[in-house]
DNA sequence: TAGATTGTTAATCGATTAACAATC
DNA sequence: TAGATTGTTAATCGATTAACAATC
């Protein structure tokens, strides 16, 4: 592990970088300097230089930054280059959208299977998927070991599917729930994704502006 | 404007503080003290009595928080006793899944219209609206002035789309495209939800634990 | 009243920004 | 070499935590 911890506001940063090095690459940027990138991000240049030391050192004094090469070291740090097998748990409105609209291969995972108790949905396809009775969960899970799931269950659910999942050996949760998942599971990682809280705070926004 | 400004962490925080209160309320609770909240919560209790004092003094010493009431004030801080009417720009996959799947009425807004380029799903139901075609953005907009949009069109096309709303009236983007919206526009507010940015946080997760 | 818990000030901690020597 | 720009240390700023007087 390259230092010792990275503090949360760096990591939540580094997909940016990742993305905007990805789009000045296809505009044929070559290099880059911190105060050029700062500019386009709206970043300071002090931030992107201390972000980009925690890793390592990856410029060069007087010339900047390789793009591509910086690019490709952000996403080897981001593991990227895995393919770490994830399935999905419920196939409703939002699972199905999430599974169909997420590249996953270029984002480090690859989607594997597909669960859900709704048995008008079972046998049917999704991408190149079946979807699949949560009965089979279990057995799934002990000859195909997947690391990651996505959780689009229902909120009742949400406590009980995640513990289950663990002890089937998952270590990491892309939670859409209601339900605040949070780990005190040794070693087991979640990104909650809170869309109701983030219509919230848009709502604060304008509610702010309007006062 | 109760206080001058409330620092972006606190703002954050408020959806999640209204989340756990209604599940309190819910279970009977009536009173809580800062100190149970923030076991509840995860948080220390200092900074739940800070985060409050941003906005008035919402307690009684000796006593605590009334559960109702604290929760209807930060809701009212949030703008969750207005409607304000918002329209949905790109009927793809995640557009219809966001459309039905958000509760609109609770995160204080309305759902008024559906726009889309498809001309295959134009004409076609959505909950209760009907998927209108772009074409009728501009008279749609003169005639029911919405105030937020959601954006879940193509990347390419997000920044024409986002510059076309403001000069209709809009004033507050939920962005779901892969494009960085960034708001330089005056009274102009976005709340970017990049899906993508956060499974790759997840990869990292699991790459850190991992090494 | 005594006990509990707030509101608020002060202390600490961490993250961002500024500055500059090192070096390509 | 001279100019540019990094890597890194120091200074600043902001957010979190601790402490405690006020008060219900």
């Amino acid at each position: 592990m390259s230092k010792n911890t990275i503090s949360n506001s760096v990591i939540r940063r580094l997909p940016r970088y990742y993305r905007f090095l990805g789009e000045l690459e296809n505009n044929g940027y070559v290099r880059i300097s911190s105060r050029e990138l700062s500019e386009k991000m709206g970043l300071t240049a002090s931030q992107i230089r201390q972000d980009f030391n925690c890793f390592g050192e990856f410029g060069q004094q007087g010339y900047g930054y390789n793009v591509s090469d910086l690019r490709s070291e952000i996403g080897k740090i981001l593991g990227l280059d895995k393919k770490t097998p994830m399935i999905l748990l419920g196939v409703g409105n939002l699972g199905k959208a999430i599974a169909s609209h997420i590249d996953f291969q270029s984002k480090g995972f690859d989607l594997i299977g597909a669960f859900d108790t709704n048995e008008e949905i079972i046998g049917k396809e999704l991408g190149n998927l079946t979807i699949k009775d949560i009965s089979e969960l279990q057995s799934f899970c002990s000859e195909h070991k997947p690391v990651a799931a996505i959780l689009c269950v229902p909120v009742n659910a949400a406590a009980s599917a995640a513990s289950q999942l663990i002890s089937l050996g998952v270590k990491a949760f892309w939670n859409f729930t209601h339900y605040d998942l949070r780990m005190e599971y040794d070693g087991v990682i979640v990104e909650n994704v809170h869309l109701g809280d983030s219509l919230i705070t848009l709502s604060y926004g304008l509610n702010s502006i309007e006062l």
